[in-house]
DNA sequence: GCAGGAGTTTACGTTAACGTAAACGTAAGC
DNA sequence: GCTTACGTTTACGTTAACGTAAACTCCTGC
């Protein structure tokens, strides 16, 4: 009963069809590459990306919208996958979620003023604006 | 009729002041000054800060919880000031907080799925804990 | 009168996150 | 068989945001 008929998701990109998509340059792709945050299949020496990568790439590129460093990025991805055996790592996991969150309440707040801000400053510029149309 | 003891504010402070308030350096301060955010009163050599130089260092700090670059926050704190004389300069403005806007926007909207990530993450390490401990 | 602490300028060093370019392989179309 | 497009690796260059260090001034306490 679900509408499958969607755009039906390729099963695998290219280096360059994911660059254009997120609109960022192959070069980039392949240094998160290095940096060990995508490690895609090859055919020979050519990268191929599954859909998993994908979303990795997408990760990271909304962990870069929020300022986060690469490593930072690396980190949160890796909260994922359930790859975490003993118990002290996982206690050390829900720490980190916990200082993440933390971070991103902080994050909240600061937008959330920023945001009241801003509308004090667009009121300001109108009536300076009808201000100089008066005159 | 307001509560008007609080603690008082000083009505300057010093550069070291400063950088053990927000936890910086004073090497910071100083590169920001360069950069053009920051423009202190002096006496002889020595830097003064006024409260409203407070304010902007809080501002550009806040930016940098956002992932703002300091030309970014420069921007914004821009916007505060009403010395935007002509008409086209405003409406520039305008657009430009539209802009800022839209992307504070994506930022609570990346917050918000990262958010939810966490809690599931969270979820399925407490669970994977709950099993190791129970064998 | 001098050591210590806080301030200053000037300048070189460092890290992250790519950009840019060279030099090469491979497959497609004409 | 040659160009064109897309892919690869390797390596040096660049920008932002400071860190670090040297060399100096000025004031304070003892």
């Amino acid at each position: 009963m679900k509408a499958k008929d969607s755009p039906a998701e390729p099963s695998s990109y290219s280096i360059s069809e994911l660059a254009r998509e997120f609109d960022i340059t192959t070069r980039a792709i392949r240094f998160y590459e290095d940096k060990g945050l995508l490690c895609p299949a090859r055919r020979g020496q050519t990268r191929i990306y599954s859909p998993e990568d994908r979303v990795r790439l997408k990760l990271i590129l909304r962990g870069k919208r929020l300022g986060f460093s690469l490593d930072e990025s690396r980190e949160i991805i890796d909260m994922y996958d359930p790859a975490h055996g003993n118990v002290e790592q996982l206690q050390r996991l829900l720490l980190h979620i916990e200082q993440k969150r933390a971070q991103l309440q902080q994050q909240l707040r600061d937008i959330e003023s920023l945001m009241g801000e801003l509308d004090d400053a667009e009121a300001r510029a109108r009536t300076a604006l009808q201000l100089n149309i008066d005159s």
